[in-house]
Parts: C-alpha cells; structure tokens; sequence
RNA sequence: GGUCCGUUCAUCUAAGGGUUAGGAUUCAAGAUUUUCAUUCUUGCCAUAGGGGUUCGAAUCCCCUACGGACUGCCA
C-alpha cells in the first residue's frame, strides 16, 4: 500500500467556466502528485448531458494550462488509462451497476421521476424532507418492495428504471480524512442514491467509484463539498470489493464570498467587483461575458499562489512562492480545515509583488502591445528606462500608461490644484529663462541637467520648489513621478523645452 | 428539519499545554522623496461564550452560540 505509486485527478464536469475555487482543487492535486514524483490527471465527468455546456472542457485546459497545471494523463494529454472523458466510457459502466444489483448492493428503482418530485413537494408542505432511503424504500416501487415476477416483467416490458445504491441499515462508517481526521456517519442517515440514471448513464457516484478505481487513483482530493458522500463512496469500493486499492480521501476547505454568506461560486460571476474565474467566459446561452484573472491583468504565477495561500500555509513567514517550489513544500498536513474567504485587496498585491520581481526588460515586452495599440513606437532600450522609472508604482502592467502616459504623448491638461498652488505671476518668466537655459545644455543626461539647473537658481537666488514644482507640471501635467531630472533626460531635450513653452502659452489664455 | 464539517486581528494565517498570541494584507501616523507613488519605521486590531481537565490551556473534553456544506435519475 505505502509503496504504491502516487496517481490523483481533477475531475471537473464541464457545465460552465472553472472558477478559481476549482483552479485551486486543480493546484493542490498538482501539487501534492508532484511532491511525491506521482501523476496529475484531468478527468471530464461530463455524465450529465443536460447540464453540458459547450466551450465548458476546451475553458478548462487552457485555464490549466495558462496556469502551468499540465496533466500528466487526460483527455488531449495522452496517457495509459483513457478514455478520460466519462461520456466515452459510458458502455463501462452498466456492468458494474450490474454487478451491484447481482451481489445485492444495489436495486431498480421504477420510481417515475414526476412521482418523486410530488412525494418531495408534499412531505415540504408537511415540514418534512423526503428521503428515498431504507425508512421509505418498501413503500415505493422497486425491486425490494415488488414480487420478483412484477420486476422481471417490468425489466422484460422495457419499463425504464434507475438502478440505486442499498445502503446497509444501522452501520457505523468511519474514514480517516487527511485533513479533517477521523470523520464517522451512521448509515442510518444516508439515502440510496441512485447510481445509474434511466438514460444509461451513471452519476457521478458510480462513475467516479469505478473511474477512480480503474485510473489506480491513490488520492482523492477535492471540495468540503464531497464530504457527506463520502460514506457512500467508501461502501461503494466495498461493495465492488475494492477495498484494499481503496483511495486515501482529503476534502479540501471551501472558498468563502468576501462578504455575505455562502462558497463562492460559478454564478457568482461578475458581482463581487473581482473576477471568479481564470479566462475571461463568455456564456454561449446568454452571450455575456464574465471578467477573469487573465484578462484583467493577473500574472498566472500571481494567481497561483493567492490560491495556493488560501487554505494552505508553509508555516514559515515566506508568501512568495513559483511552482516547482510549492511542488517542493506543500503537504496535506498544512491545509486548515475552515473555510476562507477571499480578499481582492490581498491578490492585488501578490500581483504587485510579481510585477516588482520582474525585471524591466521583461515588462517592456508585456507592455509593448499597450503602446502598439496606441500607434506608439519608441526604441525597446527607451521603454525599458520608462519602465524602470515607473515600474514600482504599478501593480499591473496596465498601470505603467497610467501612472507614465506623460512619457509618450505630451500632458493636454493641467492640474488645477497645482496650478492654483505653484503658478505665480513670476512663473512664466522663469519657466522661459529655464527654457532657455535647457537650450544650452549639451550633454542632455539626467545629472548634468540637475547640475546646471542648479548652478543656474543659485546664481538666480530662486527657490527651488516654486520652479520645480511649476516646471514638473509643464512636463508631465501634474505633481506626480519620478526624479524632474530624469524625466528630462527620457522626454529628450526638445520636447522637454516644447512642453516647457507650450505650458506657459497655455496657461496665458 | 436531519447529517456532517468548522470557529485566533476587518481579511489570509502562525503558535500542535508554558511566548508581551507572531507574520502578511488593509487602515492610520512619522521618515525619506524639494512632487506624487514607492520604500522604511511605528501604531491600531484577535483566541465566539460558558463549563470542565491541569500547577498552567488559543491548544485536550463537554455544552451553547454562530458559520458552512450536503440533503436531485446535478456534479
């Protein structure tokens, strides 16, 4: 058992865009298959036709794929233990429900499915929930509760039917979570869940079982969503006397909306004023479009570990982390057991964080389609000096035109509160004397612009913040950036000294 | 309603019986920047409540409260 090889799966159904809680489901089973030298395999459990949304599995690769999650195995990534798309192992499965019903585990179910949901409307009128379970079973229509004759003439009739788990009465059922610890359900309580739907396809509790079994999956790790069907799941490989290849179980916390109450969830899309899914979506039915991390400007390395810091901790007081080096460190172990709620304002800064790490030449290439869009060209060793100015007060690259426009076209207004603060009845004269003193600059560099100008309000006997001040709003149209000087030496000589004139012309009118 | 899971600053979390309960984000103040942002420093802020066990409990046990998940021929 210890020696077996390590071997989990993703297993998204693809009725909708993954949101980033998935992604995370996704990142901790990477993460912990590759902590061990095992395999990571995306499996489609798409059993359910009605709810299939088309797009929905080709969103899901390439969110893990844009987020470096490659699977070792699944559907388009090769691998001995296909099809990994659940639709086309469909002819599979009815054999092993077979087998339960053989071995009296499980039982047909001729229920109509429009009884059922009127035996569910009237226990609520009644305050009560209907459970088709080992308390009502004998009194609805199934193999159990009907002679043998009426079953086999019913089959032989062609009458449809759901095949549904037997749950065992009164047994203790203890499973050891490796997260949450010892966790134990009383059979009593559980219902038997149908395994195999009238269309012929199995649920998700059939599929999964035996999927997981044939794909020699060691671990199943996945959403706190999971856990009450844990019992269900851990009689299943019984029944199908699996046990001893059973999987290790671990449900993961959920992810919590920032406020309000509740997970959060797919339909969440837009209205929490950040994305929730990876790749921004575009929904086939209704055409609307709902923002994603991607698009919105989030490095894939950012978004990462903003996730892989939710519900999980190294225990040391380290927060940036690649993938290979959380490869290297998580563990199961360090997973919290409560649910977390997301903060944007934290995710913002994780992506600050990336942004600061990289070094300039490498945002410039990330910036340059913003400039191309604009129809701006500038030599890539000028963008990388803008850059390395601007750079640390961006948190996206989007930012740096923000925070640096002035360094590709020339400020059309100016900055009232400035104007009222620092532009005096002197100040045009002295913009146009520095004007003039920029002219006779030679070597037009950052340093030597400062030593002149300073040499030359010396000998003025000017105060340096009621020139400075007024010469920064000529050139970038406000009080902010970086060193005045610098900002000279990048605009160029001529257009620092046509801006400087065309302020003052401004500011006549 | 029932079953199961959970509960440390506003948020993410550390501390697996003995610490002034630590860090990060946010927020606030100061310093630096002759501007703004950055950066740096400092500050504010937490063991849900009640009972036990123990010399000693955020940590172990019980109860209460609160939160969450599930309760479909969905996954």
């Amino acid at each position: 058992m210890t020696e077996r090889k390590i071997r989990v799966r993703f297993a998204p159904s693809p009725t909708g865009p993954l949101h980033m809680g998935g992604v995370r489901t996704a990142l901790f089973n990477y993460l912990f298959a590759k902590h061990h030298g095992g395999d990571f395999l995306l499996r489609i459990e798409d059993t359910d036709q009605s709810r299939y949304v088309p797009g929905a599995e080709e969103y899901i690769v390439e969110s893990l794929k844009w987020c470096g999650l490659i699977p070792d195995e699944g559907p388009g990534f090769g691998g001995n233990y296909g099809p990994y798309r659940q639709s086309e192992r469909k002819e599979l499965y009815a054999g092993y429900a077979q087998q339960l019903i053989d071995n009296g585990w499980a039982y047909y179910a001729f229920d109509t499915p429009e009884n059922l949901d009127r035996l569910r409307a009237e226990a609520e009128t009644d305050g009560q929930v209907f459970s088709y379970s080992q308390h009502t079973r004998m009194s609805l229509c199934n193999s159990l509760s009907l002679s043998v004759a009426e079953v086999e003439a019913r089959l032989k009739n062609g009458d449809t039917y759901a095949i549904r788990f037997k749950m065992p009465e009164a047994l203790e059922v203890t499973e050891e979570d490796m997260i949450r610890g010892s966790v134990t359900f009383n059979t009593r309580e559980l219902d038997d869940k149908v395994l195999f739907k009238s269309d012929g396809m199995p649920t998700y509790h059939l599929a999964n079982v035996v999927d997981d079994h044939l794909m020699e999956i060691s671990h199943v790790i996945r959403g706190e969503e999971w856990l009450p069907s844990m019992p269900l799941h851990i009689l299943l490989y019984r029944a199908f006397g699996w046990e001893k290849s059973k999987p290790r179980f671990a449900h993961l916390p959920l992810i919590l909306k920032p406020q309000g109450k509740g997970k959060l969830s797919k339909r969440d899309g837009d209205k929490l004023g950040f994305p929730v899914f990876p790749l921004q979506w575009k929904d086939p039915e209704t055409g609307e479009t709902s923002r994603g991390y991607r698009e919105d400007g989030y490095f894939s390395e950012a978004f990462l570990n903003i996730l892989a810091l939710l519900g999980w901790n190294p225990g040391t007081e380290q927060e940036i982390f690649s993938l290979s080096e959380l490869s290297e460190i998580f563990s199961l172990e360090r997973v919290v057991k409560s649910g977390s709620r997301f903060d944007p304002e934290k995710a913002r800064w994780f992506n600050r964080s990336y942004l600061q790490m990289k070094p300039a030449a490498e945002v410039a290439l990330l910036f340059r389609p913003v400039l191309s869009e604009k129809g701006i060209d500038l030599p890539d060793f000028k963008i990388v000096s803008i850059i390395e100015e601007i750079k640390d007060r961006c948190d996206f690259v989007a930012d740096i035109w923000e925070h640096g426009y002035y360094f590709f076209e020339a400020p059309t207004e100016y900055d009232e509160k400035t104007i009222a603060k620092r532009w005096k009845t002197e100040t045009p004269e002295q913009m146009d004397a520095i004007a003039d003193l920029f002219g006779t600059i030679e070597t037009w560099e950052a340093l030597s612009i400062k030593d002149h100008f300073s040499t030359y309000m010396n000998h003025k006997g000017w105060n340096f913040g009621m020139v400075m001040n007024p010469l920064r709003l000529c050139l970038v149209g406000g009080n902010m950036g970086p060193d005045l000087f610098r900002i000279c030496e990048l605009l160029g000589k001529d257009e620092t000294i046509n801006r400087i004139r065309k302020a003052i012309e401004r500011k006549k009118v």
